[in-house]
DNA sequence: AGACGTTTTAAACTAGCGTTTGAGCCACCA
DNA sequence: TGGTGGCTCAAACGCTAGTTTAAAACGTCT
């Protein structure tokens, strides 16, 4: 092979291990070591391990979005002759895409979604400025057609509850697995990821209408 | 004083640099010279950094969990004679406690906020762990007191939906320096933290509950 | 005043980090 | 065949981290 796999290995030890112990607990050593690689691999391959952070979102992120924006313009069309996009179409195609878009299981997301977690977290202003303008059009795509299917919603308040939306995606797909002990101790019940997603939809699409003034609540 | 204030002084400044820059990243000796204290003050006092992470954690959580679980006695003993709480006014107490319950400003809830998301992402389960055991049953009596607020929702969407909630809070105040810049080059407007949690109240009614076959929403 | 327990101090220690180096390996092409 | 370029490797570098040490300073009692 002219190109090496060497890239590739670390890339996925570094998005595990990433995903389990944050960035800065995580060494090079450690990833070098699971991906059975030389230590200098990460430097001559990436650069920097900031580099490599960089690039393990990418990998991930990359396809996502390009798939998303594919759906989102055939959304699109679908209503260039008039109605819209319903609210729940739009968050079922986005989830069904995060978490099936890379043809592995479900497992790969849930890794990601922490990995997003930590990014978010993180204090490093570059990661998230470097993750804003690589995918920020996508996501103000998607905006555009969210503030259409709820017109109802001003557009400030529509921003904030997306915002709050993903917190609840990231946040829980983070620490699923400490919230599934839970949820075992205290239901007795084992809970799969997809029950979860499938929890999240109404919730979001329920927090997305909200509560104001401008929906009455069933008795 | 018999009790010298490093303690309190080492305490001060920590809390203000782990909310900005993270555990991993925020060292003992910018923690010291911040406090103007000496470095080895921290393992004479604490033991060792973890266990001043801890100690952040309680000094702060302490007495909002405490107050906390006096305002939920008080509201559970109005409705001993009939009547459930509303499910606004759970979370506007919870919410009152958590931003005011310090005497001082909310920017000590905001930076508080920031740690929990820290804590949260960590992979550090006894930090998660000692949380839990040591706050879970004033967590527990929440629940019970939103159960009732919305007895539509099963227990287990409840559960999840809660957890959604937190998701939406701690993301949202994590993160809320940089949300606010791009909500002010979108809007033009600047937001103050109070309007966030102002606009935080209604998504998390709304997605608590929900957009289930329980209620329908209005055109 | 002097002795004693507590706290502070400056300095050192060990360990681990990201990164760099330069020699070595190996496939490929002239 | 001999060299050339991409890649790997073990070793080392410089640095910063958390922690420890032992002496100095302090406050408080007899």
């Amino acid at each position: 092979m002219s190109q090496s796999d060497t890239v590739q290995r670390i890339l996925d030890a570094a998005e595990v291990l990433f995903a389990q112990k944050g960035f800065a607990e995580t060494s090079l050593r450690a990833i070098t070591s699971r991906a059975g690689v030389n230590l200098a691999a990460v430097n001559y391959h990436f650069g920097s391990k900031e580099a490599l952070i960089q690039a393990v979102f990418e990998r991930y992120l990359t396809p996502f979005c390009q798939a998303l924006d594919a759906k989102l313009e055939e959304l699109e069309a679908e209503t260039r002759n008039g109605g819209d996009v319903p609210l729940e179409k739009l968050f079922t195609v986005a989830s069904r895409l995060a978490l099936g878009s890379h043809g592995d299981e479900p497992r790969r997301a849930m890794i990601f979604f922490r990995l997003s977690g930590q990014a978010y977290s993180q204090p490093q202003d570059h990661l998230r400025a470097w993750l804003r303008d690589h995918y920020g059009p996508v996501f103000r795509r998607f905006l555009a057609l969210l503030r259409r299917a709820v017109p109802d919603v001003p557009p400030m308040e529509l921003f904030w509850r997306v915002h709050f939306s993903l917190g609840a995606v990231i946040f829980t797909l983070s620490g699923m697995e400490s919230l599934q002990a839970i949820s075992k101790k205290d239901f007795n019940q084992s809970v799969t990821a997809a029950h979860i997603t499938q929890q999240l939809l109404p919730f979001v699409v329920g927090g997305i209408v909200g509560a104001g003034p401008a929906r009455e609540r069933q008795a």
